[in-house]
DNA sequence: TAATGTGAAGTTTTTCACAGCG
DNA sequence: CGCTGTGAAAAACTTCACATTA
């Protein structure tokens, strides 16, 4: 399988970087929280402490979208949430289909955040016929003969993949094909897409793994000698609360 | 509440770059597949086009491992899965705790893919007393009142947060007292927690979010350059998942 | 010969530190 | 003065290209 990529060394000047992007919702949700608490202006170091960031990269990122701040002030709330909210595409609305409505699917679609900002469940589908009429989270669940139809008939361009791992390619497979563009993919399974198509992906497993690995390593330096590994889980009380700051705590080797 | 820093420990793990850690649960999975079909070998070429990266990229990742190839061959793939386990830290039994055990907490219960490697569920907590014995995966619901004492008694290190947003800190408060040094947050929430604990969040909203700003830009795009979707739509490619490739990003400053 | 392993080059992201503005 | 906005430096990550080796 030769990837034939067509990588141009573009130099985007008037893009967004991709981290940067990444993180415009976390300030969108930070923001949305000073907002309903009527805090009219916010420093870049409240916001940051508030979305988990540094102040220095916020800052950054918030250049790249133009200069919303006043100095010596701070950024207006509602007008850094409007424009914000803007960039992501969030002033539209985005109708979403659901696929595979078992215990995830199922509550997905309850998710509320879900429809809070932008997002509608179009439809909910599931390959089982028994299904098929089921109300999950007030919407009735179709059968996915009529996904096409389905896609068609609400515009949808953002689906999401809740089925078991056997089945999620041949689903994106039809989404794509019936006119779908983003894909939001929460089976086990590398997705092949064509060029234009944007998938992400939520993988419980991996994010496991990953926490295991740095399991692991707090725990071989704890016990350096023996291989008592879960003597770290069971140490371990409070752990060590450092004072505040966001110098970041370098670890000698 | 104001318990410390929320950061990302940049310390990178025993030389392992933290890019790389996330990537080795991706080959992990292809090569149990591989595995499973009992292939005994696979060139980085073929396992990256499974993983869905490039294979220079494979390589580099491996080879801060060590090296496990045969150059002329390929890599071993019992050998490397073995490897890879071991540098996880999948080797050994991990005791997990799921908290709020509602649509989502239930459907993470109900995941196979969670006991399949290394992780095993010592229990469900809610704080519904209604649910308390109630079985869910044929485990018990606990009550949350004996938190402290379920993780203590499995010497549970890693938590899994499910819980509504409000309550989010506060267990994570609990859990990190009673000894959890590993949580993964499904809550919509920044979690504060201190030094020496890891965070990892899964927000189905914020990867809504990012869809939808790529979403958007494709929009923009067709409109301006005539059906350039359709195209890229009819034609299958590569796996190109994550972060989306370069787009040429004309947008109307 | 075929494919690994890796320095080096290139790109992206983060951080620093301070000029400049309200 | 306080805080934003941003060049510049640093760090992290990716890709290239090829020497190396089974």
């Amino acid at each position: 399988m030769a990837t034939g990529r067509t990588h141009r060394p573009a130099t985007r000047s008037r893009g967004i970087p991709e981290a940067t992007v990444a993180r415009l919702p976390l300030y969108l949700r930070a923001l949305t929280a000073l907002s309903e608490r009527s805090v009219p202006t916010v420093s870049s170091e409240e916001l940051a402490a508030a979305a988990g960031v540094n102040s220095a990269k916020l800052r950054k990122d918030f250049s790249y979208l133009g200069s919303y701040g006043t100095r010596g002030v701070g950024y207006d709330v509602e007008y850094l949430v409007y424009q914000i909210s803007r960039e992501l595409g969030l002033t539209q609305d985005w109708p979403v289909v659901i696929v595979g409505i078992g215990n995830l699917g199922a509550a997905l679609a309850n998710y509320g955040g879900f429809a809070s900002r932008g997002f509608r469940v179009a439809a909910l589908i599931d390959a089982d016929p028994a299904m098929a009429g089921k109300p999950v989270a007030g919407i009735p669940v179709q059968h996915s003969d009529d996904l096409e139809r389905i896609i068609q008939d609400n515009g949808v361009s953002i689906g999401v993949i809740a089925t078991p791992a056997g089945a999620a390619q041949a689903v994106c497979d039809r989404l794509v094909a019936a006119g779908v563009t983003s894909i939001l993919n929460f089976a086990p399974t590398v997705l092949s897409v064509p060029d234009g198509v944007d998938v992400r992906k939520v993988d419980l497993s991996i994010e496991l793994q990953i926490l295991a690995f740095h399991e692991q390593r707090k725990a071989g330096e704890e016990a350096a000698s023996d291989g008592g590994v879960q003597a770290a889980a069971a140490r371990r009380g409070s752990a060590d609360q450092g004072p505040d700051g966001d110098v970041p705590a370098v670890m000698p080797a």
